[in-house]
DNA sequence: TCGTCCATCTTACTGGGAGTAGGTTACCAG
DNA sequence: CTGGTAACCTACTCCCAGTAAGATGGACGA
C-alpha cells in the first residue's frame, strides 16, 4: 500500500483509511460475505481497532454508506445549479445521477447494500440518510413546482428516487444503456407521463 | 401449535409448514437476526431437516420470497382483468398493490428482504423472480401502449416497479396514507407526468 | 402378523466469523 | 527522562450456519 510500514497513525486518518478499504471489500464481496478480519488485515491493523472506531460491522457499513451518499449528493446538487427551468434541472440531476452510478460503481454498490440493514437496529440511521436523499429532490421540486400539498410533494420525491434506483440497477444489466439514454428514458416517463403513450 | 404432537409428516406438507414459520420469523426478526435453530424449533423439527429441504438459509428465504411474490402477482394480475383502458388498468393494478402491502405486511416485508441477497450466490435467482414482476407490468403496458422501442418499454416497467416499491416503503411511515391515496399520488405522477405541475 | 425398506427425523459435532477483555507500546508534553 | 495517554495487539468467548452418521416409524408385500 501507500504507507509501507508506517504505524501509529492518528485517529482521523486511520478512520478514513479503514472506510476506504471497507468500501472496497463490501462492494466486492457483498456485506454478508465480507469479514471484519479480512478488512482489518488489508488495513494492516488488528480487528479490535475497527470496533474501537466503528463499534460494529453494521457501524462500519453505515460509515461507508454515509461517505458515498455525501458524494452522490454533492454531485447531483452541483449539477442542478444554474438550470434554466424545472425540466432542465430535472434532466441535469438525472444525468448526474446516472453518470455517478456508472463511474463510481463501487460507491453505488454500497448504497444499494443499505437495504441489507432493514430490520436491524441501525434501520433508523438508514432512514435518516435516506431522507437526506429525498429531501434534495423535494427541495428541487419545491423550487420549480406549485405544491399545494406537502404530503403529495414528499410522495413524488420518494417516487422519483425509487424509480431511479431501480432503473440504475437495471442499467447494470444493460451495458449498452448510456447515462444519456437512461436519462432520456427516465425523463420520458417522469416528465411527460404515460398518458402520452396510450394508444 | 395446531398439530400438538404429530410427527412424521410428508415432505410437501412439512415444507409448507416450514415456509409458513420461516415467513413469520424472517419478517419479525429480519433475515440476518433470524436463526435456523429458532425456526427449526418453532416448526417442531430439528435443524438438518431445514437443510434437507432448502439447502441453506438463503434457500429458505428464497422459497418464502417466491411464495409471497406469487401471491402478489396473483392479486395484481386479477385486479387488472376487465379494465376499460390503459389508465383504468394501471389504476387498478396500483390499488391492488397498495392494498396488498397494507393487508399482508408480513409478505411484503419479506419481498423487501430480497435486496439483502444482493451480492450473494443466489443473486441470479433473485434476478429471475424480479423479472417475473417487471414482466407483469411490461405485459400490461404492451397491451395498452404503442411501443416502438422494446428497451424503452422494459425501462419503463423497471421504473414503475421501483417507484412503487419506494412509495410503498414510504407509506409504512405514514399511517394516514391509505391505499387509495397512495394510488392517487402514483397515478398523478405516472400518468400525467411532472410537466403538468411546473409553474 | 411380521419383516424389510426407505423417507423422515435425530444427536452431536465442525468451522468460521462477530465481538471483547485486558495487556502492551509508541509517541508527546513537560 | 518520565509519566500519561492514544493507538494498538494477543488471545480469547460465543453464536450460528452447515454437516456427518446414525436412529426410527410406518407403509406394504408376503
Amino acid at each position: 500500500m501507500t504507507t509501507a510500514k508506517r504505524k501509529r497513525m492518528p485517529r482521523a486518518d486511520r478512520m478514513r483509511q479503514m472506510i476506504e478499504v471497507a468500501e472496497q471489500v463490501f462492494s466486492e464481496r457483498g456485506y454478508a460475505a465480507a469479514s471484519m478480519d479480512e478488512i482489518a488485515e488489508l488495513v494492516g491493523v488488528s480487528k479490535p481497532m475497527l470496533y474501537e472506531y466503528f463499534n460494529s460491522k453494521e457501524g462500519l457499513l453505515l460509515a461507508c454508506i454515509r461517505e458515498s451518499r455525501a458524494v452522490l449528493r454533492e454531485v447531483t446538487e452541483q449539477a442542478t445549479v444554474g438550470a434554466a427551468d424545472a425540466e432542465d434541472a430535472l434532466r441535469r440531476g438525472l444525468l448526474a445521477f446516472f453518470v455517478f452510478i456508472r463511474e463510481r460503481r463501487q460507491a453505488w454498490s454500497l448504497l444499494r447494500h443499505e437495504m441489507a440493514l432493514i430490520g436491524t437496529p441501525a434501520a433508523d440511521e438508514v432512514e435518516e440518510t435516506r431522507r437526506q436523499q429525498t429531501d434534495l429532490i423535494a427541495a428541487l421540486m419545491s423550487g420549480h413546482f406549485d405544491n399545494g400539498d406537502d404530503l403529495k410533494a414528499e410522495a413524488a420525491a420518494e417516487f422519483v428516487v425509487g424509480a431511479c434506483e431501480r432503473l440504475a440497477i437495471w442499467c447494470e444489466r444493460h451495458e449498452e444503456v448510456t447515462p444519456e439514454l437512461a436519462t432520456e428514458y427516465a425523463m420520458d416517463v417522469l416528465w411527460s407521463g404515460l398518458r402520452d403513450r396510450a394508444r
